[in-house]
DNA sequence: TATGAATGAGAATTCATTCAT
DNA sequence: AATGAATGAATTCTCATTCAT
């Protein structure tokens, strides 16, 4: 019982100090290129050869973070996204959430965008189910929707994409701090939900026409 | 005036020797992390030190080339986007023209994400400027619409990086070379147009000012 | 006694079970420097200290190997070598039993040259008896000739040093596996017999001489 | 002029320092093992990457200082063969001259036996041609002869192996020192010259084809 | 007897940058 | 303007051996 908690254990609980430690080191200014095995070994208090008793290499080292740290985040969510029902809530809501993944840990995003994104086998990695899983949560909301011509995965794509690129801009510009996390994902949401006619959502133009029809208002006026 | 040309006089035809060269190596597999100042030097068979008589350290060298590669992409872009007059359809037009610079050159991308744009002194680099015209570009044609809640540049950042996301996806599962950029370009655009209210006749904040004006309500509500 | 079977006996089992992984490990390609004590231990399913209870150090199961696949081949080879009478058929026959030494285990005869012939203390090591018993099988063998200058210790130098040194040469050119063992031997044994003036061998110069003095032809005609 | 001796030219000059003290800290007691690319650089005085600007690596390094050597004995050796007419004497003179290349560097011969006979890529390396000159001085002197079943490679291998052998033992046995190189060569050349019918006024195939043809035998019997 | 987690020293290699000529 | 030889810091990974349990 205590061995199926993947943390327990004398084994696990070492194994789980380093992930700790190592996390903490790549999460810093100039991630993991900047931490070194020695670094992260001394901050636990171990030999440099021990950190590899756990972890074959530093790649490795870092892919486990990254799967570590992408868990927890799969989990929280799946867990609190399916307590929100109508598919615009949750896109709300999923928006919000990847704009706090990546503003609370933009190191780690990038180490996952960097090493594990763009590597040949990530396709049969273990952190690729996880990713998977976090993604789908995105790609299910929006099979609800019915957009011309765009498949569910390319609509995910256009939303984290969207909402990366933000964010990555908002830090090079130094106002990350200051973002207005939850007024964006409320609009960026509502602003993809007319884009996949998610939701009851219906084209401003379509409503403005009723209310000026019914106004009597010319069409285009001057 | 010789000097303006960037490329006229001795020291200009070297130096622009030394650009194409380095954007040669640069855009191999691996890009500028894989190439080393020894490479670029041999290409054009002169020595190390040369090199540095023209850039003072291999950063400058790098984002000498993103400003003169993005340049010729700025350039080209501009002439042939104001031939274009609805938004809608230059929307569809930038659009497809960012597939196909990040494309046909995932490397020299990659390289100006990581190391243009996550720079620190970014905003008054050189590079900057261009970059903004090129993005000006998109920002202007999403001006004419209206979201309720997005600014133009927050726009622009959601356009810029659904495309992106939607390249490196399918580069990273070595789709690259079948994807249907023109096809993706349109509904992806038809998508946006949806989501920022664009390619309806009249601007959204027009028509709902006529609408106020007509009911009587105050400009600034509350 | 049991003891002395050196198989029997609670311990002397266990003993005989990481000899014979060593040996499978030693004998593989890159012989003993690629195998690690671990993986010897894992072999056998026991942990990697208690190879340590019965080897003092890695050198010293190295050295057991050696003499324990010593033994079995000077125990067989003097076994069948008795029963081979006169000194030529001898000799062929200890020739190619060393052909098949070599070419049957060149991982194992590599570590031999290394690592027990090239120490300090071998000739009090356990080893050296054995490969003494081994050697002076062929050293009685050749005492029996009559060569002006050679000890009896040089010959057999001579006889296995070539051997070794064709062998290994084949080995290099990745053509043992197709060596004409047996014909060779015989060659060989043929031309140590007569530079030994081993047996009834006669310099086959003195026999041509006999017969050309016989039918009266000129000694150096033309 | 000054650059064809190879050795001249500041280039050269330095490439000619980290050879010589790579050949000395190579020949120590443990060999090249023993030896850093650190201590090299140290006793000529450079930096650590100095030294791999002149040799890629220290496997390269290494080699190439087993060709500088090999490269002086074939010279040396091949000079003094030619004043000798005999096959007998040059036999003997050849055996000698094996004796001391051995036992003179012994840890030089060994990195040789190691590093680059045991070499997959031997055959094309640049130190097998010269390999090749040096043993082809022996296998032309004993072409002269002829063993029955004996290629003129085997007979060299058998010589070489031989001698080495001995020498290997000497120095095993630490009387390396006291051997008498002179006396022994003599004898062994002489064994060696009846094993392969050398020294015989003529070759022993002309003399027995003249019998044959003054018997009246076939040519090809059998 | 057996375990197996922990140790820790040790060495090759890269490459942007400089500066004397 | 050009050369190109020299610099040297910085970090990963291995594995025989030990010893507390």
């Amino acid at each position: 019982m205590a061995q199926e908690a993947a943390g327990e254990g004398r084994r696990g609980a070492r194994r789980g100090d380093i992930l700790k430690a190592a996390r903490a080191r790549f999460g810093r200014e100039g991630g993991h290129a900047k931490a070194t095995m020695a670094d992260i070994a001394r901050d636990i208090g171990v030999a440099e050869g021990t950190v590899y008793l756990y972890f074959a290499s530093k790649r490795e080292l870092v892919l486990a973070v990254i799967v570590d740290w992408f868990g927890e985040i799969t989990e929280r969510t799946a867990r609190e996204a399916v307590a929100i029902k109508t598919p615009p809530d949750r896109l709300r809501f999923l928006v919000l959430r990847h704009f706090d993944v990546i503003l609370d840990n933009p190191e780690l995003y990038l180490m996952f965008l960097r090493e594990v994104r763009a590597t040949a086998g990530y396709r049969r990695s273990p952190g690729r189910a996880l990713n998977r899983r976090y993604t789908d949560l995105l790609k299910e909301t929006l099979a609800a929707g019915e957009a011309a011509g765009l498949s569910p995965a390319t609509m995910r794509d256009l939303v984290y994409g969207g909402v990366e690129h933000i964010c990555l801009s908002a830090i090079h510009r130094g106002e990350a701090a200051t973002l207005d996390r939850a007024g964006l994902a409320a609009s960026i949401a509502q602003a993809y939900a007319r884009a996949f006619g998610l939701g009851d959502v219906q084209p401003l133009g379509d409503r403005l026409r009723r209310i000026e029809e019914h106004l009597g208002l010319d069409d285009t006026p001057g």
